[in-house]
RNA sequence: GCGAAAGUGGCGAAAUUGGCAGACGCACCAGACUUAGGAUCUGGCGGGGCAACCCGUGGGGGUUCGAGUCCCCCCUUUCGCACCA
């Protein structure tokens, strides 16, 4: 920034002015440009311009968060729609008198800046830290209210050190743990993904590579010992949107239901399934089992043949799934969504129909040749494996109901099996209903002691029975796994473990951290991490013998980062410890977090997780981040998502120099509401623009006459009344939509009419038809209230009204409901529903004046004219309606 | 397939509880001021009709004095879930 324009030019030689003589013309004009560039130095002399009082304040405290940015080196007008809905909030809430924690910071580990690295030979730490450079530079002129000292950046050791240090916490307490087992491979991402991660069977990040699975070794964050917690809290949340609680319960998948042991004929093995609907358990004409299920390995191991059979049913099962993505190419790239937050990394655009078909297949399976016992009626029951039974869901087995289970049925269809019904519709006399039969409210049948009660009846029962003789038990299943946190990947925190051919896994003590990640490493297309070809990190020493021990060379996933980042921004620069819990129990939760919806299962699930597991640590005591979510719709432009391959992204460098910061911010609150998707018009942004430039002439040319005069409401002119009625009204809706819906959309449109009916008057206004005291109050009305959404164009307006303090923390004025009330109301006056007229009445004008006026209106008597008033209906200050004949 | 949200002028959108449909803005048209206008100002702007008036909120029914708003059926779009036993 220049610093010559650190100081504001004198008042009225501010602009450069219009050469010509033109009365209109002569008058000051709006350079946005050069405004904005002079406020905007003026406040970065001040650099604690936006800092939050300490945590001892007396203020009550507002916490507004945006989510952070992957910072891709670009902002877009999705970013900014995101940064302007807080900043209106932030700014709105310090003139509330709030102590406001409005921070920023950089989402910098990740892939890209790897793929980057591998594109330009540019170390990714470098290229990262330039792309949060510029885009710093960006916010920086967008005006926007963060403090910069709470800045933090993830991929500096100062904050990932404290990665490593949670997860030796987790460590600790069995949080953190290593298994084998069948993991998520993105061939792209050439590294292990988490299954939030992997969508419809796709890369999140690479929404056209099928994901593979691999059996490896990983560390995992258990997050399923939350899974009733954080299901739980979900109804608890209800300052978050409907659709997002929704979306978490869907994944978290609760089902609550009984094992069963069943055992194999012939041996002493038993087979577990899991049924929520034990009440059918006579009704099991088979038991299928995933075909990975370790009982049909042990039976194949002994049967060449089924052996053969099996693996063709596993190679079918994958070559379905690769059917399933024909047709599903032409989705179109990176999705750059074009909403704000963590955006490069997240992807748009996965519902096309032409994917998502193998969640669909057919239904195959393979007889072993082996039976089981139903261990309530002894019956002998076929073993199967069926590519329909998923192996990481309940035991991997189930007990197959023909007859009141749709796949089931369809299954045994199918391959010829008996469907057996033991559950009928519970009225008498019905005629049977079609099988299978799946509702829960129907009567046992042919169910041993248990006919003739009802299904809910019958599954306690049953689970009891079960229970008490050993073979099963009630069982609460989730579909929530366990967060495989493992990434072969180098541009993220190293985990921070170690391998001892002595002493096993041993963790890294605390005073041994960070963990740093190294800064010269080659990145190369080879497989797996980088870190693993660097001896001089892999080698170390082993902290319990002393001996030689190796590395961990896997690296966090990115959303550890993001899981926490919200918590230390209350004490960034603390180096010792994450964050200072007196601050956070101070500042949590979050009072308002705003991004886009998209993260409503991935950092919003993780972050949910990481904060209980921080309360059990003992460091903070809210059990939830945030209070209220807000998700903003997205931006698009010519009816599309804005993304680079389809060319139609927007930057606001662009933007900018042509209409200036408040216009681009202004127009991106204006256009739509906040919470749905909002269509970049380029006109629309110059419409804004216009309208702010004509707020700029309005006041400057009454500003001198206002200078020195004291403030008043008190009507001293019949021009007056008008003009500070509309005024209270306009304010009286802004306060209230920031109260309750955002829309500020409309608020902004209450602003437009208020400048109409103001401008409209401009002539009695300079003719001196409102006193000075009266004008000064509408003048720095009007300015205040565009202070949140306009803060450059407000904070020049305000001083050129002779105003010394700084319109930041003016407070926000109060709305006289006096003044702001109609004397007079127009009230529709309809004939059988249908408007005839419209009559000016008094306010508060009884149903018999109402009806009086009505009748005595011209209209209405030619309308009535001939006709038999059947009815009056007359709803006082609403309408009034004659019902005829 | 299941669930949710939405569908209003040429465009973005308003209409907080059933009560004047289209606020506000864009685009467009006409005019003023101009040597000039991507500036500014004034007026117009859902459709039909000279008019009185009629029609109009995805389509069809219904409730009501009165429906964009409530109920039923259907269509379309978007989002979520989708062998979870």
């Amino acid at each position: 920034m220049d610093s010559t324009q650190a100081s504001p030019r004198p008042a009225g030689s501010a602009a450069p002015t219009d050469t010509n003589t033109d009365s209109i013309n002569t008058e000051v004009r709006y350079h946005p440009a050069e405004l904005e560039a002079r406020w905007q130095a003026r406040w970065a002399a001040q650099p604690d311009l936006y800092a939050a009082e300490p945590a001892t304040s007396s203020k009550p405290k507002y916490y507004v968060l945006e989510m952070l940015p992957y910072p891709s080196g670009q902002l877009h007008m999705g970013h900014v729609r995101n940064y302007a809905i807080g900043d209106a909030l932030a700014r709105y809430m310090w003139m509330q008198g709030y102590n406001v924690l409005h921070p920023m910071g950089w989402d910098a580990f990740g892939l890209p800046a790897e793929n980057a690295a591998l594109k330009n030979n540019t170390p990714p730490r470098e290229w990262t830290l330039r792309n949060i450079a510029q885009m710093r530079v960006q916010m920086e002129q967008l005006g926007l209210s963060y403090d910069w000292a709470t800045e933090l950046t993830t991929c500096l050791p100062d904050y990932y050190r404290w990665n490593q240090w949670f997860f030796l916490r987790m460590y600790e307490r069995g949080l953190a743990y290593r298994k084998q087992s069948k993991v998520n491979w993105c061939p792209d991402c050439r590294t292990v993904l988490a299954n939030e991660q992997v969508i419809n069977g796709y890369c999140w990040r690479h929404e056209d590579t099928l994901v593979e699975q691999r059996e490896l070794e990983q560390w995992f964050l258990r997050t399923s010992q939350y899974a009733q917690e954080l299901l739980d809290g979900l109804d608890k949340l209800d300052g978050w949107p409907e659709r997002v609680r929704t979306m978490q319960r869907n994944w978290i998948g609760r089902s609550a239901g009984a094992t069963v042991a069943f055992t194999v004929e012939g041996s002493d093995d038993t087979v577990k399934v899991f049924t929520t609907r034990i009440d059918t358990i006579f009704g099991a004409t088979s038991l299928q089992l995933a075909p990975e299920h370790p009982l049909i390995r042990a039976f194949a191991d002994q049967d060449a043949e089924l052996a053969q059979r099996v693996a063709a049913l596993l190679a079918e099962q994958s070559s379905a799934r690769e059917a399933g993505d024909v047709g599903g190419g032409a989705a179109g790239g990176f999705g750059n969504d074009a909403r704000g937050g963590f955006n490069d990394d997240a992807r748009g655009g996965f519902n096309d129909d032409a994917r998502g078909g193998f969640n669909d297949i057919d239904k195959h399976g393979v007889f072993t040749g082996h039976y089981a016992i139903n261990p309530f009626n002894q019956e002998r029951v076929p073993v199967w494996a069926a590519n329909y039974v998923l192996l990481d869901y309940g035991t991997g087995a189930i007990m197959s109901v023909p007859a009141h289970d749709e796949r089931d049925f369809e299954f045994a269809t199918k391959y010829g099996l008996p469907i057996q019904q033991v559950v009928r519709e519970p009225n008498a006399g019905e005629t049977p209903a079609a099988l299978p039969f799946v509702a829960e409210d129907g009567l046992l049948v042919d169910s041993g002691e248990w006919t003739g009660q009802g299904c809910e009846q019958a599954q306690r029962a049953m689970t009891l029975f079960a229970k008490q003789h050993g073979f099963g038990e009630a069982t609460v299943t989730f579909r929530l796994k366990d967060w495989g946190v493992s990434r072969q990947r180098y541009w993220g925190t190293p985990i921070p473990m170690l391998y001892c051919a002595k002493d096993g896994i041993v963790p890294v003590p605390d005073e041994q951290l960070p963990v740093l990640l190294p800064e010269q490493v080659e990145i190369t297309q080879e497989g797996g991490s980088p870190l693993a070809r660097m001896p001089e990190f892999v080698n170390a020493v082993c902290p319990r013998c002393g001996g030689p021990a190796r590395r961990e060379t896997d690296t966090m996933d990115t959303f550890v980062d993001s899981s926490w980042y919200f918590y230390r921004y209350t004490s960034a620069k603390d180096a010792t410890a994450p964050f200072d819990t007196a601050a956070v129990a101070y500042w949590f939760p979050i009072d308002q977090y705003i991004g886009g919806v998209e993260h409503a299962i991935l950092h919003l699930i993780y972050s949910r997780f990481w904060t209980r597991v921080m309360r059990d640590l003992g460091m903070i005591k809210n059990d939830e981040p945030a209070a209220r979510l807000f998700t903003q719709g997205m931006v698009i432009k010519n009816g599309a998502k804005m993304s680079k391959s389809k060319g139609n992204v927007v930057s606001p460098d662009e933007m900018i120099p042509r209409y200036g910061v408040d216009s681009a911010r202004l127009y991106s609150l204006f256009a739509a509401p906040p919470d749905r998707d909002l269509d970049w018009q380029e006109d629309g942004v110059a419409g804004v623009s216009r309208f702010l430039s004509r707020v700029y002439r309005f006041v400057m040319r009454h500003a001198e006459r206002v200078h020195d005069a004291p403030l008043a409401d008190a009507v001293a002119s019949a021009a007056a009344v008008p003009l500070l009625r509309k005024l209270h009204q306009t304010l009286r809706k802004i306060t209230q939509d920031f109260g309750g819906r955002w829309h500020f959309n409309t608020s902004i449109a209450a602003i437009m009419e208020l400048v109409n009916q103001l401008t409209a008057a401009d002539a009695e206004i300079a003719a001196g038809a409102i006193p000075p005291a009266t004008l000064a109050r509408i003048l720095q009305t009007l300015v205040l209230m565009l202070a949140p959404f306009a803060p450059h164009l407000s904070a020049e307006l305000w001083e050129r009204l002779g105003k010394t303090d700084s319109i930041l923390r003016h407070p926000w004025p109060k709305f006289d409901e006096a003044l702001a009330r109609e004397d007079a109301i127009e009230i529709p006056v309809q004939v059988n529903g249908k408007l005839r007229s419209v009559i000016r009445v008094a306010l508060d004008a009884s149903r018999d004046d109402l009806e009086a006026a009505a009748r005595a209106d011209e209209k209405v008597q030619a309308a009535l004219k001939g006709k038999t008033v059947v009815k009056v209906v007359i709803v006082p200050g609403k309408l009034v309606n004659f019902v005829v004949r």
